[in-house]
DNA sequence: TTGTAAGCGTTATCAA
DNA sequence: TTGATAACGCTTACAA
């Protein structure tokens, strides 16, 4: 249907060989007959089909990431990360969006895999990395030889920025979390939970607000806080997004940021720099880079390297007091 | 090197036939061979490889997306779109960034591809649309029976605006374009131009500033126009992310927007609904979802539909004065 | 320098 | 209900 290597072959006299040697670059096949088919390539314009040759060869120069929330916009500079490296290495990036990632990752199409979605479960990394499919991981950290991971670092940015919190004299806390499996939400959480302590502040778990990092959950959190009746004074959000759906509603219904009540994010989306949105800032750019480094390293058969860990700094804005 | 259907096939003691029978539901197989099949294939973590199933089968329920423009988050909108379709009708997505984009249209690991990357070629798309690999493109029209287009109305709201901005008493114009080469430009800028020269009001060539649809391009052309001895009074950007730049530009000089400079914008991306731009709004999500049906319903063969245009709306909002 | 033939992991056809 | 075999498009020994 589509024109194939045999095609050419025969257009050309000879034999299926000597066009897929002319076409990589094999040296023994005379400049002459390599020039006609490779006009003739052009002309009946073909181009080999790669489910045959990565059948063949088993290896790709292609790598898989997953993501799969469209809520959150950083993802896009994840990518832009991952695929300036990627390409600059003459490697592709396909992206897949679903759970059928799985079939992708085993099926010689890629040959190492980012993975960036809270869906995919553990045991299924587990299961499909091995010795040439490696995998990086870059919200969790799995013990496994094939799968190493860019881990960002929680807990410090988290604790200083709740001290900050404290420093500037809030004493009332909530917490809005996302999705309680994330080792993300954990770190958020726990490093929370304990500059409280540290500095005896008591917190209630009727301050705890459930989420699941989208705006709509911060949305829901900021409306049950409009009829508390002893208001916290500062929210802490386990992300940006959630932070901003809070900060919408509070303001729809006449709640002051950060007069009546602060709010805290954690990303530092490109929403949250236009808002002045006090959070935590992540390079992704640079996350994304790093990993697709790491992987094709990887891929490379550059094993054990130490595990990498991004520090992420504060950034303080006008959605809490001074 | 990964376990294959012969592996399952030699370990169930039948042939490489049955385990195939079995797996793909065909009712040639007896229920009790099926499960015994079934639970050795989950034991021994079994998964059919792609490649080796689409060059026999070429048809794989995947379609493919292509862009390469990080800048811009409402791709994430269209991909959400895409895939919220496409998943719901049993089709994977994936998503391709880089030029060598071509090969996977070619490798028979999707059966169609949505693109909006400017930097694609017509005549890369011409050549690899055929019968049973369908096309649609969502940021131009090519006559060709394999490729659709859903396009926007460029010039309808275009013009709209300009005319609602000539209304609005402004009279000297600026315009930024985006790449010059593109459909979206040429239209937005030809209904701006008309709706001037309908209002017979003057538009010199120097007022028209090149850019390339990125935030930064917003940037240069304020700050030349900060220089301009005669500054416009309002300045319609071809799309979003450039009068953001712009608008950030003036202010950061001192320049108000809007008193002392109009600006808009088209898209209506995120920012835009924070930043209060006067912009033209395309709805996205439903632009991705659409163009996923149009390709899977080419796809099952159905073609000859009509052309599917989007009609935008003007989002009126403070960037401009009442 | 070129061609022949085997094999990658599937599914489809047809015979048993 | 099952199994043997050919085929998909490609690469690669190895033979010519």
């Amino acid at each position: 249907m589509n024109v194939g290597i045999k095609d050419i072959a025969k257009a050309a006299g000879v034999s299926k060989s000597t066009v897929s040697n002319a076409l990589n670059g094999k040296k023994n096949v005379s400049d002459e007959t390599k020039k006609m088919i490779l006009d003739l390539c052009q002309e009946l314009n073909y181009y080999p089909n790669a489910a045959g040759r990565s059948l063949k060869m088993s290896e790709s120069r292609a790598i898989l990431f997953n993501f799969s929330d469209f809520d959150r916009s950083f993802y896009l500079k994840i990518i832009e990360g991952i695929h300036d490296f990627a390409s600059g290495n003459d490697f592709d990036l396909i992206i897949c969006t679903s759970k059928s990632c799985e079939k992708y990752m085993r099926n010689s199409m890629t040959d190492g895999a980012i993975i960036l979605d809270f869906r995919m479960e553990n045991e299924t990394l587990l299961r499909v990395a091995r010795e040439n499919y490696p995998i990086v991981v870059l919200d969790r950290t799995i013990e496994c030889p094939y799968i190493e991971s860019i881990a960002v670092n929680n807990s410090a940015p988290m604790a200083d920025m709740v001290q900050g919190l404290v420093d500037r004299n809030y004493r009332n806390f909530a917490f809005l979390g996302g999705p309680e499996q994330t080792d993300d939400n954990k770190e958020r959480y726990g490093a929370f939970l304990d500059v409280l302590s540290k500095n005896s502040i008591p917190f209630s778990r009727e301050n705890y607000f459930s989420g699941d990092y989208r705006e709509r959950s911060g949305g829901k959190a900021a409306r049950i806080i409009m009829f508390m009746s002893e208001k916290p004074d500062v929210l802490v959000c386990a992300n940006d997004n959630m932070a901003i759906g809070a900060i919408r509603c509070f303001r729809e219904m006449g709640l002051r940021v950060p007069e009546d009540i602060g709010v805290t994010g954690f990303d530092d989306c490109e929403l949250a720099k236009i808002l002045g949105l006090t959070t935590v800032s992540i390079p992704n750019f640079e996350r994304g880079y790093l990993a697709a480094r790491r992987l094709i390293e990887n891929i490379h058969g550059k094993r054990g390297e130490e595990k990498l860990i991004i520090n992420p700094l504060i950034k303080w804005r006008k959605t809490v007091r001074q």
